[in-house]
RNA sequence: GCGGAUGUGGCGGAAUUGGUAGACGCGCACGGUUCAGGUCCGUGUGGGGGAAACCCCGUGGAGGUUCGAGUCCUCUCAUCCGCACCA
């Protein structure tokens, strides 16, 4: 034994080496015409988020892709034809500060970082196909991120408009929401400042419906959908219009309580509506308002936001009429009214809305009752159901809910108002005043406007330029050469968008550039993907379950309305992984627990850091990060390599024999059994730790039982636990598989239970009286009710519990238990 | 506040549809192998009682349903994560 040493060291690069010079896990594309001919082996589209590459790759990556390449292994030996892509989300901030603050193109330092994450995943030994490789930030990738700009552009998906933006006056930027701590520059620490400027969106909100709906086509986390739809937020309502007749205006609103109508008693508008100078003009308030809202206005969203906060606002001089009853309500303005959302103005029901209640007790404002508790309950804001009362006589007395219907109804005949939705969601802005972005393919004539680049001058390629630091503007506008062009529509002068867009629009539409990732003619060959997609399995972190994967459908929606693309979801399955913490806490430099994946690899192998992350827990969780526990799993592989490589030099190859002793059918039983269960953990749910679990008793049975059982039995076992294994430490596996067989374990199908070792002829029925366990006893398989009853009532121990007593009642389980119920 | 998740030994975690709680691993204890061990191999290991057979208790807490509850229902506590004045 002694000379028999696992030593990953030798064994990982020889695998990796062979899977590279045999190009083993690329796939090709079907040959066009012959889509379902090349090949009747089922596709599969196992996709792992692409990462942002910086640095090295840290523990999580080790987690997503160790998760990933189970997957993907189980599928190919499965009878799938798989397709495993990586590339690289290189467009992005951090690469741009490390350029502002060294002076390096972010171009290099991405590169680099790239070519230490391929590293690292070949030194993991990912079946990867590399042939499909590409990062975000090439041109011709970028191409066509711009290209699907264009069309979506065309079909009025994309447009500018005046929106309001965090902006640094120190550093003389726009900030990402991520980017405002506290309300200060996360940089800086200037206090961030909202600014209106002319930004690129995408018509997300043209989708809600379908977003939202379209959740329950696939198979995700539940939680992850929930995230979803909150995001989306629809509302069903009312939009009401109340007139200001002083000014001759209509106002409508949206209410989600048309059935509350009644109970307004004031109306208030957002800080921001465009209307309020209008209003207050000429009232004798027109100061008090200004002073309000300017004050309102810088407050940064923080503060605006904090939802305990005590409610401001001023009376704007002006009034307006409630469609349902004619009173006159008087307007005001306060901050707790969002432009964003509805209409920028509500009408207030103080009864029955807690921030209305707030505003009129402060204000001194009147506050009427129209919903009545069923149980009488009289205290005020109430907001839950019951029957209108001081409405109008004829919804008095009728419930709320089917009051909603009829009074929106009356508003409709009365051409006042009608029913309504509303969301939450916005429109998705993805300029960026940044250098280190895909340019947004678009000119600003001075005679025809926005002007597109016509898609034969694709790609708009980011030029280099010196200085990367933001002055109040992009980064490109400096390029002047690049700036000055020729209007493609008139010849003019024209000036090139300088904005870039949001990195999210990179990895929106990635996953289909990897079914084609070298045609130059188009972003896809549609037979291509249509081949492909969807992603039969998505795998990634949660923290994408809105942003990313809400784009992600919406191209994929959109693509598919231009007529590119043949489904209307990308990702048919999606299973996000948990974090690895460290002593409970997520790793982070600053509290020193960080677990670098090279370490392990480099102390224990690519195979025990990659087993243990699956060992450690249900990989949808958090799990701590123990070093003892990689030992374990080292331990582990080296018992089984040890027993494996041992065997086949020291024992005959052979078959199983027919004649099998005791020992050798107990050892092929709990082959079998592994089989059984490593195959039920991998193919319902991503039970990747106890899989592991059922290896590590199948190698424990094999260590028990090696003195007592053939080489033809003891090969067989050890090759099965070789063969389960291979998903998960795929170097160890292949090496113990090929010395045990001769084969390569990857050219394998995936190993199937023998039934006929899963069934026994007797087995332990557990005994119970008045539900606790007392004896258990041999059973025949297949035995009888009565015979069960019987052999139980005999077992010693149960005996004596029900001596003495009356026997009420036997339940019966066959194969399980029985359990006699006495007093 | 709303939404979601998680609570099981000293630790990470197991436990198809309600049916033997604690698989597997770590740690620990004891024993063996070894010149040595941060090696390897055994054995034991939820708590309490007992020489043993065996008994009692036990899945955050309190109730309930059931022959039987970690699992189902009601209430409750704690921790974590989203969203947060969304009309």
């Amino acid at each position: 034994m002694a000379d028999y040493r696992y030593d990953p060291k030798q064994i990982e690069p020889r695998w990796q080496k062979a899977w590279a010079d045999e190009r083993t896990w690329e796939v090709d594309n079907p040959a066009p015409g012959s889509a379902a001919r090349a090949d009747d082996r089922p596709k599969s589209y196992v996709l792992i988020m692409l990462p942002y590459p910086s640095g090295e790759p840290h523990i999580g990556h080790l987690k997503v892709y160790s998760v990933g390449d189970a997957v993907a292994h189980f599928h190919r030996r499965s009878g799938r034809r798989v397709v495993n892509p990586m590339g690289y989300d290189a467009f992005g901030l951090p690469a741009e500060n490390h350029a502002i603050s060294t002076g390096q193109h972010p171009r290099e330092s991405t590169d680099a970082a790239i070519a230490a994450f391929r590293r690292q995943f070949r030194r993991w030994g990912m079946s990867i196909d590399w042939s499909r490789e590409f990062g975000t930030h090439e041109p011709r990738y970028y191409r066509w991120t711009q290209w699907i700009f264009l069309k979506l552009y065309d079909r009025g998906l994309a447009y500018r408009k005046e929106a309001a933006v965090k902006w640094c006056p120190n550093d003389q930027t726009v900030l990402a929401n991520e980017q405002v701590i506290d309300g200060r520059c996360e940089r800086c620490g200037a206090e961030v400042e909202a600014k209106q400027l002319e930004q690129w969106f995408f018509r997300i909100t043209d989708y809600a419906d379908r977003l939202l709906d379209d959740l329950d086509t696939i198979q995700w986390p539940e939680h992850v959908k929930t995230m979803q739809r909150n995001w989306i937020g629809r509302s069903e309502g009312a939009e009401v219009v109340f007139r200001c007749e002083e000014l001759g205006i209509d106002y409508p609103v949206f209410t989600t309580r048309p059935d509350t109508l009644f109970g307004a008693t004031f109306f208030v508008m957002a800080p921001e509506h465009p209307d309020i100078e209008r209003l207050a003009r000429g009232t004798g308030h027109e100061e008090e308002v200004r002073h309000y809202v300017n004050h309102a206005l810088t407050e940064s969203t923080e503060e605006r936001g904090a939802a305990d906060k005590e409610k401001t606002g001023v009376f704007l001089g002006r009034h307006v009429v409630n469609p349902v009853n004619g009173e006159r309500l008087p307007m005001y303005v306060a901050d707790y009214v969002l432009m964003e959302y509805g209409t920028g103005a509500i009408m207030a029901v103080p009864a029955h809305d807690e921030r209305d209640y707030a505003f009129a007790t402060k204000f001194e404002l009147p506050i009427r009752r129209v919903i009545q508790a069923p149980d009488g309950d009289d205290e005020l804001p109430y907001t839950a159901d019951g029957v209108l009362v001081n409405s109008a006589p004829e919804f008095d007395g009728m419930p709320n809910r089917e009051a909603m219907q009829r009074i929106v109804d009356w508003l409709d005949r009365e051409g006042k108002g009608h029913g309504s939705v509303n969301y939450r969601l916005r429109d998705w802005l993805l300029s960026r005043q940044r250098y280190w972005g895909c340019p947004i393919p678009v000119v600003h004539c001075e005679r025809d406007g926005i002007v597109p680049v016509p898609e034969s001058e694709l790609p708009v390629v980011l030029p280099d330029i010196a200085d990367y630091a933001p002055r109040g503007r992009s980064p490109l506008a400096a390029a002047e050469d690049w700036v000055n062009v020729r209007c493609p529509a008139c010849g003019g002068p024209a000036r090139r968008e300088t904005d870039t867009m949001d990195t999210f629009v990179d990895s929106s539409w990635y996953f289909l550039r990897y079914c084609d990732p070298h045609n130059d003619n188009a972003a896809w060959d549609p037979a291509v993907v249509d081949y492909w997609m969807p992603v039969d399995q998505y795998i990634g972190g949660v923290e994408h379950a809105i942003l990313h994967l809400m784009y992600a459908r919406f191209f994929t929606k959109a693509l598919s309305d231009l007529g590119y693309l043949n489904v209307q979801e990308p990702f048919a399955k999606l299973f996000t992984q948990g974090m690895i913490t460290r002593e409970g806490a997520k790793m982070s430099k600053s509290r020193g627990n960080v677990v670098s994946p090279q370490s392990i690899v480099e102390r224990h192998g690519a195979d025990t850091a990659r087993a243990y992350i699956l060992f450690i827990g249900p990989p949808d969780q958090d799990a701590d990060w123990s070093d003892e526990g990689v030992e374990g799993v080292h331990r582990f592989l080296s018992r089984l390599w040890r027993l494996s490589a041992e065997t086949a030099d020291t024992t005959a190859d052979g078959p199983v024999p027919h004649e099998l002793t005791p020992a050798e059918l107990a050892l092929l039983r709990k082959a079998h059994w592994a089989i059984e269960k490593v195959t039920n953990d991998m193919s319902g749910r991503f039970a990747f730790n106890t899989a592991i679990a059922a290896i590590m008793e199948l190698t424990n049975e094999v260590s028990r039982l090696r003195d007592e059982v053939g080489s033809g039995a003891m090969r067989f076992a050890l090759a099965t636990a070789n063969s389960l294994l291979f998903p998960f430490a795929p170097h160890a596996a292949a090496d113990g598989y090929e010395r045990l067989t001769g084969r390569r374990v990857w050219e394998e199908p995936w190993p199937s239970a023998d039934h006929r070792y899963l069934e026994h002829d007797t087995y332990q029925l557990v005994c119970q009286v008045n539900g606790k366990v007392r004896d258990r006893v041999e059973a025949p398989s297949g035995a009888s009710r009565d015979q069960l009853e019987a052999l139980a009532l005999r077992a010693p121990n149960v005996q004596a519990h029900i001596d003495g007593k009356q026997v009420v009642k036997v339940v019966v389980v066959p194969d399980k238990l029985v359990n006699v119920v006495v007093r």
